[in-house]
DNA sequence: CTGAAAGCGCTTACAG
DNA sequence: CTGAAAGCGCTTACAG
């Protein structure tokens, strides 16, 4: 008897009902979910039916139990708290890698580990099995997580490089030192000299690799190399607006600045403005990113776009391809200059 | 023999690997592992030092199999994705949710649903019993994914009140009525009379009692009510900006703002500098939330602070009670008003 | 192409 | 308090 699902928490369907409902035995049935292979049309065809008059829906437990894969990933953002909330970077990653993993029919575990107690929570957790692999977001250096998990053989993908563990981890990366390059070359033709930059971190690779080109185009242009010229932030609206005061204390002629972010940006358009600098006029600003903030901002920022849809489709991809058997791999993805009115 | 898991991905010691090594059988260690009930002090010692040496972790997928729970929670967004962008709030909850649930060792699967499509797939996904409950961040009326769950009996707590669906379903929302009267006290205090709002959207429960908060005590106040000085928002920047302007034009001499979200409230201010209003002098502006907006803005909001670490853990709370059998429960939380310089 | 059977790792009455 | 046994829902060689 079909019974549909109306109400209450009643018992679901299982491959037995599905089974008897088509005529056929439950191997047959588990054959067709798996991808209808040694089965003939007319079975496929009355199995198929019975799934939809059950309204089966197939017991991953079940499944899992047997096939050893949980069917599932994890996303591990291993950041202190405050950098989720404050970058929206974050979000875009968040949503793109879950919609792409929707896609492909696999749950997405979130996980966050900032302390050293959940960290070992955590990492015993998906060792144990519980997710097939992980989108990991830290792009810090020294996290021993990476490190244990790729020991530990499980699959893992990293949104940028993470420093120090070479080319035995994937990773998908925008094209940070490229986008410097975009940016200060764009900076130079609008005839500016005095390029300051406030960078990000420098124990991340984004961080490392932006000022790298930022230098690059400097040196390649003959314009003298100058330190004052240089404020380091965290990517952090605050570090950015304190990297402008030091900067406009230490090169007052300054009359352009690469900010390592868009939030950092908005605090250098913060500086400036209280500072009286007139943007663009006196003083060009260029981002990074090309986040909500890129447009908030006032007036809106010159920045570089990272392609955070393709970053997350990527991760997915390539993690996907790795749970799959394939060996790691680095994916580099190239940047855009966005023009707005900051520059 | 004992073998600690370095490298590979070796097949991670069963309960069975435990009772051998503990010299019990398996019954025996599974008791221990749940709640150790029934269990002599002797064997429970044994079997706890056998998981130790052994590295054991439970297999979630065997014991779900067959207690029928998943031990795992959904997450599920059902807003249209612009908004889980733009709204920090959401980053905060979120996190609070992740964190309360890992403290009881649940699992939070995040489940992104904007789309018609999106919804009927996950709510099949969440009926099949694949997660044991879900925490809903929904506040617009009309969605049917909340009455579809409740009516599959599928324990849910929504983040604030669903419009329509009454107390048959649990929530956790923060008293947005008290909190906007707060502020139109304050603002009262302060010797303001005309004093406009802009709206959250009229179709969620919050942005109904923030609006008649607002009403109630003006009218208790004995102020005159004035439809010129009610602009309706979403929540996002922009509205806020375009509302103000609106305000502006119909009641230039508004001297003071109650704007139902921190992130509007940025645009009010942006529109304000525009029309050469100072804040506070000319132009008192309050907002809700106590976001990162509130502090990022110039000048810093005076603003409403909801309390989302409790939320979440309160949302976290309730549905765990849920799906231990109690009834559903609507939990109202205190807001509070934040002093700072736009007021 | 198809069915009968074994088994994944665990929990839970059931006897003792 | 403890062990032997059944069974959760599925997949996968194994015969046919």
């Amino acid at each position: 008897m079909t019974m549909s699902n109306t109400g209450g928490r009643r018992k679901p369907p299982t491959i037995h009902d599905v089974a008897r409902e088509a005529g056929v035995s439950r191997g047959t049935v588990s054959r067709v979910l798996n991808g209808g292979h040694y089965v003939s049309p007319a079975a496929q065809e009355a199995v198929n039916a019975a799934i939809r008059r059950t309204g089966y829906v197939v017991n991953r437990h079940a499944r899992s139990l047997i096939t050893g894969r949980s069917d599932s990933v994890g996303f591990l953002l291993t950041e202190p708290q405050e950098r989720f909330f404050e970058d929206p970077n974050f979000n875009v990653l968040l949503r793109g890698c879950t919609q792409a993993l929707a896609a492909h029919d696999v749950p997405l575990l979130l996980m966050l580990a900032g302390t050293q107690d959940e960290r070992r929570r955590i990492t015993r957790y998906i060792t144990a099995g519980h997710v097939d692999g992980v989108l990991l977001v830290s792009s810090h250096s020294g996290d021993p997580v990476a490190e244990e998990l790729r020991e530990a053989g499980v699959p893992l993908v990293a949104c940028g490089k993470p420093i120090g563990l070479g080319s035995k981890v994937s990773y998908v990366a925008a094209d940070d030192r490229d986008g410097a390059r975009d940016m200060v070359t764009h900076l130079l033709s609008l005839g500016r000299r005095r390029i300051g930059m406030v960078t990000g971190p420098l124990d991340t690779p984004g961080g490392v690799e932006r000022l790298a080109g930022y230098r690059e185009v400097l040196a390649e242009a003959g314009v003298e190399a100058d330190d004052r010229l240089i404020a380091s932030g965290d990517y952090s609206r605050a570090s950015g607006e304190a990297g402008a005061e030091q900067l406009l204390g230490r090169a007052p002629d300054m009359d352009a600045v690469f900010v390592a972010s868009d939030l950092m940006a908005q605090g250098v358009l913060a500086a400036l403005r209280k500072a009286g600098r007139r943007v663009p006029e006196d003083v060009a600003v260029g981002g990074f990113d090309d986040s909500p903030a890129a447009t908030a901002a006032t007036p809106a920022l010159t920045t570089i776009r990272q392609p955070w849809d393709r970053i997350s489709s990527e991760m997915v991809r390539v993690l996907l391809a790795q749970i799959g058997g394939e060996d790691p791999a680095a994916v580099i993805l190239p940047t855009e200059l966005v023009r707005r009115e900051s520059t």
